[in-house]
DNA sequence: TTCTATTGATCAGTATACTGATTATCAGTA
DNA sequence: TACTGATAATCAGTATACTGATCAATAGAA
């Protein structure tokens, strides 16, 4: 267990890194500047208008602490707003705008061929199976993370 | 392909940082304080004694930029030590200390122990599939990031 | 209803990662 | 040998992640 090949957590964190370069090259060619975690972050308020950063950072699995400047950064380049909720003065409200709408249409097929990519050295038979036993081992650490996934209300 | 759960990269970052908080704490159970990264790095300096950081960093998939500061933090916790290289001005030749050696050895069984919970969610033959599509999905993406693993001279 | 515990958001500080630049040095070529 | 291009290390700046703290506001219990 010496060399770091065999270890699943090396393999994971490079794994990691190269979906987020994929991620970006394919955005950019699309004319965007825009990271995964920025377009989790997106598509989960567009999902769910309305939503508070709280429950976002649940939904997607984010620290509470990084919701924070991800959403800072999305309402800069115009593609959120964010305004404090009426029924409960602590919360923010979150609503994707035109722009964003926009935007997450137009980097769509960049995305998913981000995943294509990912992919790349699996067949159909092993992408579908590396994707099950993905979900399945994450499902089962999931409570192990400081950001834990937490089911909508 | 609108849900983030079935979207391979957004389950593959929550992987890395459930990999990430298991690992640290197995470790602080075993009385350190050591980063999964900084563990790789240690690692391969003690299996290629006076490597250069720009070598290490190619072993270990780590851009040349990250494993400066790395190898600072080792270097002041007192695990490395960091000196010019005689035939070459520029690099850097890094070694393990004792205290290196002896960290290693008392950590040894925590990292295994956090190897183990990762995959806790996946019997014998799954975790072994589990790990040759991911291996075989990172060696064909390789290429793909900033910082690629590099054969050894 | 008052008190306590919890929650939503944020901040300061640390550790990866990366982009792009710089400096010193080296290697190979004209 | 002088020059050019490549390389080793580092730095400044940005974006996740996380630890632990704070503050305002809410919710639940006594």
């Amino acid at each position: 267990m010496d060399s770091y090949d065999v270890m699943p957590g090396h393999l994971v964190r490079r794994l990691q890194q190269a979906a987020v370069a994929i991620f970006q090259a394919e955005v950019a060619r699309a004319g965007y500047d825009m990271t995964p975690v920025q377009y989790a972050a997106l598509t989960a308020v567009r999902v769910n208008p309305g939503i508070d950063q709280a429950t976002l950072a649940g939904l997607i699995a984010y620290d509470r602490t990084t919701i924070t400047g991800v959403v800072d950064r999305l309402t800069q380049k115009g593609f959120l707003t964010r305004e404090p909720s009426e029924t409960d003065r602590r919360a923010r409200i979150l609503q994707v705008t035109e722009r964003g709408h926009t935007a997450l249409r137009e980097i769509q097929p960049a995305v998913e061929q981000a995943q294509r990519i990912m992919l790349r050295g699996l067949d159909e038979t092993e992408s579908q199976e590396f994707m099950r036993l993905l979900a399945k081992t994450v499902g089962a650490v999931n409570e192990l993370s400081r950001a834990p996934l937490k089911a909508t209300r």
